[in-house]
Formats: C-alpha cells, sequence, structure tokens
DNA sequence: TAAGTCGCTGAATACGTATGCACGCTATTG
DNA sequence: CAATAGCGTGCATACGTATTCAGCGACTTA
C-alpha cells in the first residue's frame, strides 16, 4: 500500500511493461495487444488509478475542458431560472464528450482568450447572458481576432463576429402576439429593453411588430415600456404604463421572470389576469406552469441548445466550420391569456 | 509577432534573465530585485502572456480549483434556485481566492476522489444538493476514509463522517410555524420527505413539532404529507391532505417550490390564501417576493454560505481542523400568512 | 586582507504523461 | 533462404513551470 498517489510507472512495474505501454493501453490504443491492455487495465483499476490531467494536458497541449461564462449581472443573486437550464444542459452535454465545464459568473479580465485558453485552462468558451451585450461585444470581437474558440448564445446579427446560437425570437414573439391576437386582443402591450444592449429582445420585438401589422393592429408607442429580465424590472414597467392611463387588453413581456413582476404588478392594481389583461412571457422556466394563472410562454429547447452548444464549439476546436444557427421556439398555451 | 503562445522561456530571453528568474517574478517573489521584477512584469503583459496551468500545477502539485458537485436528480431540467444563488456565490467566493470551480450535475462515477482529486483536476470538492441523502452517504463516508478534501452543505448530523455546513433548519421552522401560531392558525399542515433521504427537512419538521408543542397544539397525523422539493410534489401533497377532508388554516412547506405548488393546487380548490390557508415556505428564493400572494418564508444567507463553504474547503486543503456549524436562518414576512 | 553575510540570479532537475522513432519478432512472399 | 511487411513494445524525449542548490558580487566586520 504506497501512500502517494499511483502513476502509470507503477502501474508499468507491476505489468512488467513500460510506461509508454500503460499510457497507450489506458487510452485504448490499438497499437498495443488486447492481452496487455486488459491487464493494465485491470491493475490500473485495482490501484483506482487515474491520469493526472495536468501532465496529460501539459504533453498534449489540450485540455479537455470547456469555460462558461454566464453574463449576468454578478452583484444581484438573482439568475434567470432559463439560464439554470442551460446551465444543466451544457453540464450534462459536455460530461457526454468527456469534457469538464469550468463555471465563471464574472469578468474578472477584458481578456478572456488569455485567461482561459493561453491558461490553458479551457480549450473553448462558451458565452451565456441576457442583455448588456453592448459592454461585451468588443471583447467579443478581439476574441475572435485571437482566434479563440468561442460560441455565444444569443440572437444572430448578421456580420457579427464570432459564432453564435440561439432560438428565433422573431419567430416565437410573433407566435405569441398572434396568439393574443386570435384571442381578441387588439391593445398589446410590449414590456422589454429593445436597444442595442439586448438584440434578443429587438428581435422579439419585431416579431410582435410583424404580428401586429399583419393583423391590421396599430403599434403604441405608449404601451411599451423597456425592461431587462428581471421580475422588478417588470413590474416596474408594467406600473409605468398602467400610469399612462392608456388601456390595453394584454401584454407581451420578453421573459417570464418580466412576466412574473408584470403579473403581481396588475393584481395589485386591482386587474384580473388574464380576463381583464392577459399575459404572455417568453422561455417556459420552471415556474411559469405553477404560477397563478400558468403562464403562456414561448419555449426554448434548452437540452437541444446545450447539446449544440458543446457540438459547436467542439467543432470548432477541432478546426472544422460551423454555421450560425436559429433553434424553433415553441409556443405553450397556458391559462395566462384565457385560452 | 510569434505564432505560438509565449512561455516563460519566451520572457526570460527578451528580459535577458533566465527562466526560474521570471517564474520567481511573475509569482512575485522576494527573492527577485523590483528592478527585475517589474521589468518582467511589463514584457509579460505586454505579450498578454498567461502561465501555463497545466504545467504550473503539475509541478506544483496543487490545481487552484475546486469541484462543485450538484446532487440533483439530472433527469429533471428543473433545479432549484436556491441551488443556483449558492452557485453564484461560491463562485464568486471561490474567484476572490484564485480558485476556479468546476461544476458537474451529475454522478458519472462511484470514486469522486478519484475523479477530482486524484486526476489533479480539483483540490477539493463541495457538495450540494437536498434530498436523496442516503444515495450518497456512503459514498462521502468513503471519500472521508480516504481523506478528500470535501465539504457538504447540508444538515450537520452528529456522528455523521465528514465535514457540513448548513442552516439551522430546526430553528428556521420553528421560527416560521410560531409567527403561524401567534397569527391565530392552529391547524398546520406540514409539507415535507420527513424520511432519512432529507435530513434537512427532519430539521424543519422537528422545529414544526417543537413550535406546536410549546403551544400547546397537537400534532395531527393527518396533516403532513410527504413531498420532495419541486413545485409537482407541492401540488399533490396538498391534494392528498385536501382529500383527507381533515380542515386546516395553514401550511408549513418545507421548500419554497412546494409552496408555489401547494398556492396552485389550494387555488384550483377554490381556497384563497391567505384569507382561507396561509402558507409559509422555505428558501426565500427570488420568485418568492414576487409570488401572488409574497411568500412569507424563512431566508437562508446564501451569499455568507457559498463564502463559509469556499473559505471552510480552503482551510481543510491546507490541512486545517475545521468545525461543522450551522448559519442562522431569517424569517421574512410577507402577505402569504396573512400577518 | 581574509572571512563572513546578504541579495540576487542561474543551472539543474522534477512533476507525470504522450508520442515519434527504432527495434525485434513472426508471418508472408518471391 | 532472403527480403519484406506487420505487429507489439521500449527508448528517448518534450510539454512549461517551480524549486533546490550553488554561485557570484558587493558589502560588512574583525
Amino acid at each position: 500500500m504506497k501512500d502517494s498517489k499511483p502513476t502509470s510507472l507503477d502501474i508499468a512495474h507491476l505489468a512488467g511493461v513500460s510506461q509508454p505501454t500503460v499510457s497507450r493501453a489506458l487510452r485504448n490504443s490499438p497499437l498495443v495487444s488486447k492481452e496487455t491492455r486488459e491487464k493494465i487495465q485491470a491493475i490500473a483499476r485495482e490501484l483506482n488509478y487515474k491520469v493526472d490531467v495536468n501532465a496529460s494536458n501539459l504533453r498534449s497541449q489540450s485540455t479537455k475542458t470547456l469555460a462558461l461564462l454566464l453574463c449576468e449581472d454578478p452583484g444581484d443573486s438573482m439568475i434567470n431560472p432559463f439560464f439554470l437550464s442551460m446551465l444543466g444542459s451544457i453540464t450534462r452535454a459536455a460530461a457526454k464528450e468527456g469534457y469538464d465545464l469550468l463555471v465563471s459568473f464574472q469578468q474578472l479580465s477584458e481578456d478572456w482568450r488569455a485567461d482561459y485558453e493561453d491558461a490553458n485552462k479551457a480549450n473553448g468558451i462558451i458565452f451565456l447572458g441576457y442583455g448588456d451585450y453592448t459592454q461585451y461585444i468588443d471583447r467579443i470581437s478581439r476574441l475572435d481576432q485571437a482566434g479563440a474558440h468561442f460560441i455565444t448564445w444569443g440572437p444572430v446579427v448578421p456580420g457579427q463576429p464570432g459564432h453564435f446560437l440561439g432560438c428565433d425570437n422573431t419567430l416565437g414573439a410573433y407566435e405569441a402576439t398572434q396568439h393574443l391576437i386570435q384571442l381578441g386582443r387588439k391593445h398589446i402591450a410590449f414590456i422589454g429593453d429593445t436597444s442595442d444592449d439586448c438584440p434578443e429582445f429587438q428581435d422579439r420585438y419585431r416579431g410582435y411588430l410583424k404580428a401586429l401589422s399583419e393583423h391590421g393592429l396599430k403599434y403604441n408607442q405608449q404601451l411599451h415600456a423597456s425592461a431587462n429580465s428581471t421580475e422588478t424590472m417588470g413590474f416596474d414597467a408594467t406600473q409605468t404604463i398602467l400610469e399612462r392611463t392608456e388601456p390595453f387588453d394584454s401584454v407581451f413581456c420578453c421573459s417570464d421572470l418580466m412576466a412574473i413582476g408584470t403579473i403581481q404588478c396588475l393584481r395589485e392594481n386591482g386587474y384580473s389576469v388574464p380576463d381583464d389583461i392577459a399575459v404572455v412571457g417568453f422561455d417556459d422556466i420552471p415556474t411559469a406552469s405553477h404560477m397563478t394563472p400558468p403562464l403562456t410562454t414561448v419555449q426554448q429547447d434548452t437540452i437541444k441548445a446545450g447539446e449544440l452548444l458543446v457540438e459547436n464549439i467542439l467543432s470548432l476546436i477541432n478546426g472544422e466550420h460551423i454555421e450560425s444557427r436559429l433553434l424553433p421556439p415553441q409556443l405553450i398555451i397556458r391559462k395566462s391569456c384565457g385560452s
């Protein structure tokens, strides 16, 4: 019983072979005979031997690790549950490919490539984040120029540097708005930050406008309030609209979190949801189906998204070409729109 | 402009010193003169040089990385928002100490120590999880015997192997229950799995019973239903109690997620919250304050918890002794109990 | 002036693995 | 039988850093 961790050399001695053979055997190299391989693997299992990833990575110059950067305001303890789903599915997808996941919520440095790839901490970077986009775009551009391997979950903006994977926000918003219209709603408020900071919300805004115009409804500036994706911002934006005393019969919220705030605000002002005012959200976070009333919303397939993000980043690492693409959203109809 | 990543040797050449001096300078060793050190650091900054963590770790035999294991059912895409808060605060606390965080949601292997410490992926492991505890306890024991560095967020059970940090669940539940009693509620239902699988809920159960008995109320088996921490389980458990037709005027839910399901169920059965039935939860997840009605609940200080978890695991890594301890909870009074 | 001290630097080496290359052995072919 | 090919293995080395030890100059002290 040795006191220190076993190395491939220890295994080699025990198996009566050389260290390189052990290395090959453990990586299932076809170069080593089946007999030898199994013998070595048995001994390794016996000793509970694990390859030292540092030595392995140093030699092979490739860390089997991905970095996940969550670009949310770190000061706020609230993080969108939607990203938690993504985090879960990305972790699982990465694990399936034999990759570990390094998670960070903050931006300690200006140069992510240096922090992760140059430091050999990770072979690729996945970005996740709602909003505050302009804050990051130059850093992303720099990454692209530096030839880093990274992919961003977000809107596919033509001409933008880097690779993107996102949900078809325009389509999702279009379908949700259309649904409200088909239920007879004519004065549909819109809550969400449509500045360049939030290209995702901009896309949803486009879908909203498209549905309005296709059904002959006029856009009303008075029913539009900016908000980022938190309950509180949704609450406040709704309050703002209510104070304008412009009548409305429904609200399209750019995220479920905002919808939660919106519903709370409407209730506190004496409105019933959905009888007086219908509400739809976006994301289909787990809570959506358990609210009162259950929230009609646009579902993004986080499982699929996580798998594709990992698959794409691995392709990039392997030097393959990938296309930015959009995933189809799905309208989930529940009670909050009164259907 | 070299095409490959700069190494400490490159810096050494440029600075006209040897590689060891570069290594020392970059680690702020007092052995190297201020003059030389600043010169080297300037060049390193210039080249955007980053220490190769693999080489560094290999040499020093210490990865500046912690592993975070989330023991939730991986099949379920729903993850308790409470853990997300913890994840955020742990990430930040780890970053402040210069540690990276490796996150995993699944239990790919039976032997976590081998997976992380022996493989030199991480120096320590932090566990996070609600319930299914018995499923992990033997693995935790094995870790303890193997001398691994790990700490678990959870109840402090005397005699249990390993180190724990948790919230004073008994006290929290006691205060919440007492609050209901003081508001005049006399028939308080209890929702939560009190089997050995959930020692945290067992502690909350104790606090609940203590409050009842101290105020001369009798425990009623009919008002007790088991549930794990999801909205759906909370819904179902509430339905079960309702079907027993035993009258009750309030519910203590072992988690906010269950409270959400409980409130939904009560509403669908025509009860008003809090007028007919008051509800309190546990955790104070972000949604709690934005529900209708806002949820009275027991807050756990996730920021403090994350910091202490990291602080403690680092102490363990440094060979110091640590004591398991409990953090004080705080009752957050909102509208769902009708105060 | 010789011995000792202090401050700084470089030479040598180790960390544990992966891989290019050469080598020996057996089987095949002409 | 010689030449060739194929298979399995070992030798040597490289990955980039951190640390031990020795050395060197300058400076103090007797």
